[in-house]
RNA sequence: GGGAGCUUAGCUCAGCUGGGAGAGCAUCUGCCUUACAAGCAGAGGGUCACAGGUUCGAGCCCUGUAGCUCCCACCA
């Protein structure tokens, strides 16, 4: 098949995407003479659309996975999606509204009905396009957190901890988004720092005309202030504590207590007391017995006791009651206030605290053993330092608010009988009370948290709760990779999960990867408009690009920019594979080519085929330590410099020259490297190499199916490079006297040769002739016998001599040489002093000393012969 | 308030268990050499934030300082 001149994968991606899917090369199979190795996806929202961070993230598990298949591990890639509650919801509501509807106009089945409806039509959306980026999942195991499977998993986990006492429903103080209408978990609500103000306020103390002045940032929850607290050992409130004081505007008696929480510094050191709209005041409440009153309403509108304010949104309704207070002359002050203020992650609205009934998990029990399992390294976080984040989490940890006013999830699976009010917590649909007997049963109307089934999603994809063979193959996972950004809510619920439901934990390791910034560092974000859409780059550049520029360089844990000059310097890369490969297929269409066992290798072959031996050890040892980015990158160097710049151009000779022999050795082993390249490059850029390597001449198979390289002891051959070595040092400096002459590249140049290595550059002066443009190459014992002005270059192994006629300028050469002799020197200078330093001789292994020693020695020889060539010059000028 | 990370060439970043500072891009100089101008060859460019310490030896380990970034936390 001819190939194009330029890289084109438009041409090629898609088709070859097809063949894999069609040849199940991504279904994997129990086979117990393998290894498992699995990962799941985690898994992207159905209201997603791929982004820079999903590319990132998946071209990472790609690899991971590709290079285990090819290993021979049977490897699975489970894939799928989450339900996403909050999100979806909101997007059918907005739906809903486009048409004038609202979810009680549908009501709740009508709801779900266009909410599955929905999904089935976009839900599938990031399915296609992580088949555009490569991912080689298994789809044939797709799931979805609200399938049939995973349903399942989720009641048989809540009933279970239900009975286990580790979920229990209690009204308490929870993070309520007024926006979206329903509880949300701590980790769901992100502080801002925002610019606000503190009022203070005067209450009067009962039956005296002496007052207390409280500060507060929220002077709208007044009306639900039930105490008034001042810290127990402060003396200016001494007299106070036990007192009763008055709520201005309702005039309500409140109690004043003494609590420890009180800071004496902040504000005015008296706190008034809400425990149904603050976390701190619902503790306060709880420790000193006090009442609770709610003044805003679920939705956000503040309640009957603001009169006829009811209904006002609560923050319209801050500056009517501070305009009362001033009008009651009770509002002392007014200082401006920095301060945190919660939003909700999903639609950033302030989020308000407020007491409800709400389903809860006990975390403490649940925390402990999680804990335990990273801190005896069963489950490694890379890097490391994320398991501190993950302690620091999991030992603060509080109860897990899971119930959401929601219909689109997994309703609760509690009924209440409606006649005797006894709660039912079952698996199965619950029609009569098993207390009573009674018809008359509800099912709990909210549904649970995304994040429930997510921390499921190890093994609930597998089958669990049924003992499948998959879950009993491929469970544990082995690798965890996703960024940092969701570690507590998703990596930390599936491993206190795993531990407890499947009493194995979920994965051994997890890789934690950074976030995808801008060119100029910054987060992309839909506010920004900065984001880069992936499929974009994707048609324009190639998913093998795309791939490419996100993983090269990268290092775990750390963020990475992504640019256009990232983007055009891999497609480069891109294309220099392309014209490397074109130019070996080229060469070998027609020919006979044999195993290399059966060639006669010269020292360039043998050469290559060392340094291929180094980067397949080097890329294998940093693969499974998950140094993605160290391994492409050293791909990236033997590709361009050793295999391109060097070997192609070092078989050129032969392959233009006459001998078969040779000629059928050197294209065997371009056709054995070129393969073997491949394969180490495949796990990154998947299409390719496919694509390159399904026109390798006798390749039958998919390079998907293929075997990773395997390092080999047998191809180390020390020998043949010492003998190219100095060949290439000859290049370069032949090279390089021309580019200081100014000489043109192509002006032949005659090359004379003293050392002692003449053997090695008898053999390899076809080389020296060709790639550095030299007319012959002389071997000579002493410089006496050169007649021609020269320009000289000392070696570590001898010294070249290049007559370069009128363009020999010798006070430049004497400049220059004198140059080279302060180098030399100064090196002596290093290496005598570390091995005149008696410390350095006795404690450096001995290895390095020797080294040092040969150095030195090495660099005395120069400096001789720099000395000399600067003499006899200084005799010319 | 607690914790983490970063500071290396003009820019973006690598640098593994301490043993002579690296890449890409950019810059400069030459080249259309029949795989590739999305290319080839050559060159310049760094007190590894700062100050101490450990060590025969520190970009790497320890302590402190400064600047930047992020995470967590109930300061009304």
């Amino acid at each position: 098949m001819e190939m194009s001149k330029t890289y084109n994968p438009i041409e090629f991606e898609d088709r070859i995407y097809k063949t894999w899917e069609e040849e199940g090369y991504f279904t994997a199979k129990v086979d117990r003479e393998k290894l498992p190795f699995t990962i799941v996806i985690p898994p992207p929202n159905i209201t997603g659309q791929l982004h820079m961070g999903h590319a990132l993230n998946n071209t990472i598990q790609d690899s991971i996975v590709r290079f285990k298949r090819m290993q021979g591990y049977s490897a699975l890639w489970l894939p799928g999606t989450d339900h996403a509650s909050i999100a979806t919801e909101v997007k059918i509501v907005e739906q809903m509204a486009s048409e004038g509807l609202t979810k009680n106009d549908v009501g709740r089945d009508g709801f779900l009905e266009r909410a599955w409806a929905w999904k089935d039509k976009y839900g599938g959306r990031i399915v296609e396009q992580l088949k555009k980026l490569g991912s080689s999942c298994d789809w044939s195991r797709l799931s979805f957190t609200m399938d049939d499977k995973c349903s399942k998993a989720v009641k048989e986990v809540f009933v279970n901890l239900y009975n286990k006492g580790l979920i229990y429903q209690g009204d308490r103080i929870i993070n309520w988004c007024p926006c979206c209408k329903t509880a949300l978990s701590d980790a769901e609500v992100e502080y801002e720092e925002e610019d606000s103000f503190l009022w203070h306020i005067k209450y009067q103390v009962k039956d005296s005309d002496d007052y207390v002045v409280v500060a507060t940032s929220r002077p709208e929850t007044m009306l639900g202030d039930t105490a008034v607290a001042v810290h127990p050992k402060d003396e200016r409130y001494k007299n106070l504590i036990g007192k009763t004081v008055i709520l201005p505007i309702i005039n309500k008696e409140i109690p004043n207590v003494a609590d420890d929480y009180v800071e004496l510094e902040f504000g005015t050191g008296a706190v008034k007391i809400t425990p149904a709209h603050d976390p701190n005041d619902f503790e306060v409440g709880l420790r000193h017995n006090l009442e609770i009153v709610k003044v805003i309403n679920d939705d956000g509108t503040m309640g009957a006791l603001a009169g006829e304010c009811e209904g006002m949104p609560s923050a319209d309704y801050r500056p009517v009651i501070v305009e009362k207070l001033k009008a009651l002359g009770v509002l002392v002050k007014t200082e401006p206030l920095h301060h945190n203020v919660g939003h909700c992650y999903r639609c950033h609205s302030t989020v308000e605290s407020t007491v409800s009934k709400q389903w809860f998990v006990k975390m403490e029990p649940l925390a402990k053993p999680a804990v335990d399992v990273v801190k005896n390294k069963k489950i490694k976080f890379i890097p490391q330092r994320f398991s501190k984040i993950y302690y620091n989490w999991m030992n603060n940890i509080k109860d897990w608010c899971i119930s959401r006013q929601l219909w689109w999830g997994h309703r609760i699976p509690a009924y209440y009988c409606q006649d005797c009010g006894e709660i039912i917590v079952s698996k199965e649909d619950v029609h009569v009370c098993t207390k009573c007997g009674s018809a008359n049963i509800k099912q709990d109307e909210d549904v649970l948290d995304t994040w429930f089934s997510s921390a499921l999603w190890p093994f609930s994809t597998l089958g669990y709760p049924d003992k499948t063979e998959d879950l009993e193959y491929f469970y544990p996972t082995d690798v965890l990779v996703t960024a940092y950004d969701i570690i507590f809510f998703w990596v930390a619920r599936m491993i206190f999960s795993g531990v407890e439901h499947m009493n194995r934990i979920p994965f051994k390791d997890v890789l934690i990867h950074g976030i995808v910034r801008d060119a100029q560092g910054r987060k992309m974000s839909k506010s920004l408009g900065n984001g880069i859409d992936p499929l974009l780059i994707i048609d324009k550049y190639g998913a093998d690009t795309l791939r490419f520029s996100l993983i090269n360089g990268i290092a775990p844990g750390s963020d990475t920019r992504f640019s256009d000059e990232k983007l055009e310097g891999s497609r480069n890369f891109m294309n220099k594979i392309w014209n490397a490969s074109r130019f070996v297929l080229m060469n070998v269409e027609g020919k006979e080519i044999l195993d290399i066992k059966d060639c006669k290798l010269n020292s360039a072959d043998k050469w290559i085929i060392s340094k291929l031996n180094k980067a397949v050890r080097e890329v294998t040892v940093n693969m499974e330590k998950y140094e993605l980015g160290i391994a492409l990158s050293k791909l990236y160097d033997f590709v361009w410099n050793d295999f391109c710049d060097w070997y192609i151009e070092l078989t050129k000779p032969v392959l233009y020259g006459d001998d078969e022999i040779k000629r059928t050795s050197t294209l065997s082993v371009l056709v054995y490297v070129l393969k073997e390249t491949l394969k180490l490059l495949h796990p990154f850029v998947p299409f390719i190499t496919e694509e390159i390597y399904s026109n390798v001449p006798g390749v039958t198979e998919s390079i998907m199916v293929s075997s990773f390289p395997r390092y080999n002891a047998k191809f180390n051959y020390s020998k043949a490079v010492k003998d190219i070595e100095p060949i290439m040092a000859i290049i370069k400096a032949v090279r390089n006297t021309k580019a200081k002459t100014g000489a043109a590249p192509s002006k032949k140049v005659q090359l004379f040769v003293k050392t002692d290595l003449s053997n090695a550059i008898k053999k390899g002066s076809v080389y020296i002739e060709k790639l550095a443009g030299v007319s012959a190459v002389t071997l000579i014992n002493d410089k006496s016998e050169l007649t021609l002005k020269s320009i000289s270059q000392v070696l570590d192994f001898g010294e070249l001599y290049i007559p370069m006629g009128e363009l020999v300028d010798y006070s430049q050469e004497l400049k220059r040489l004198k140059g080279e002799l302060d180098s030399t020197e100064s090196e002596i200078k290093r290496a005598s002093g570390k091995l005149m330093n008696k410390g350095f001789l006795d404690k450096a292994p001995k290895n390095l000393v020797d080294a040092e020693r040969a150095k030195l020695d090495k660099f005395i020889d120069m400096r001789n012969k720099l000395k000399k060539e600067i003499a006899e010059l200084e005799q010319e000028v």
